[in-house]
DNA sequence: TCAGTCATGCAACAATCTCGCGCCGCACAC
DNA sequence: GTGTGCGGCGCGAGATTGTTGCATGACTGA
């Protein structure tokens, strides 16, 4: 596996933060030159520590006012279905994450959709074609209170 | 407040997947001048609809094991201490997104520790610093089927 | 001690972004 | 219609940032 180094992991609670900082602003932060930052970051990205570098759109700005947590229940049955399951997540535009896990639910969905309607046609879709989810249970966001996927990289 | 136009959105939908895609190559794909889009972009910082750039890190390689979803239950009462819950939730770094939600639970947070051990020792701060949680409950995440916060362009 | 390895800093180079310019298309007034 | 102003465009020069080759120094193991 890959070890990182206490340089490693300062330059990558900052990348988290911003990733368009100059090599040199993060050099002059971390204590190394430009170019071994530019170098660490590469080797971060070759070896998938840093998956890749996206942009955080305010949904709202782009017309999707509705955010909702699905939590899913499955028929805990045929395993093929499952496999198809979650090839429909995570393929569906609507569905920004989705994780399977323990308790009453089986699988949690972050839904992001333009309104109500949009969020009414998701669902309606997702229990047409995945007759696998038995039932489902909607906590819609009203507050957005944190948003992010940023890892703590210190001692938690 | 700021109108899109369909340009302004498949940029916006390319740079969400992938934000190091050179100015020309965006151009190239949505016919338009490299000049052009870096102005769009540019814009699209300023009003706020492009909120940052970000590197996502993969958090089993710097030792974040666990995810976990957390329903919170909140003594529906002083107005104060809740705004004090969500200044803590904002600051803590062991949370990655929060959202005030409808339903038996008032908040869910997305927790990310390195083991199952910062995860309680989280808890148990969240408990003691926070009275105004009256019950939680974790969803453990024993896989992640999708990781992301990537919201459509198109129609739903 | 002596290679060998590895990450570094520096400096040249390449890629990318920024910005001013002139141009075009559209809307509105006359 | 014609004029005028506005806004966004493409182009190109210059600035910024990222990439790479090379020599140096630290550490490791024989």
């Amino acid at each position: 596996m890959t070890d990182l180094d206490a340089l490693d992991l300062r330059i990558l609670d900052l990348v988290q933060e911003n990733a368009e900082m100059p090599g040199e602003a993060i050099a002059s932060a971390v204590g190394l030159s430009a170019s071994a930052v530019q170098r660490r970051i590469s080797r971060l990205k070759r070896e998938g520590v840093i998956e890749k570098i996206v942009a955080l759109v305010e949904p709202r700005s782009v017309g999707r006012t509705v955010t909702v947590l699905v939590e899913v229940e499955i028929e805990n049955e045929r395993r093929s279905a499952l496999e198809a399951f979650k090839r429909w997540v995570v393929e569906a535009p609507e569905v920004q994450s989705c994780w399977y896990v323990t308790g009453d639910a089986d699988y949690v969905l972050l839904v992001s959709t333009r309104d109500l309607d949009g969020y009414n046609a998701f669902i309606e879709r997702l229990m047409t074609e995945q007759p696998v989810v038995r039932k489902y249970k909607s906590l819609i966001a009203l507050k957005t209170i944190k948003r992010g996927l940023k890892v703590a990289m210190d001692g938690d």
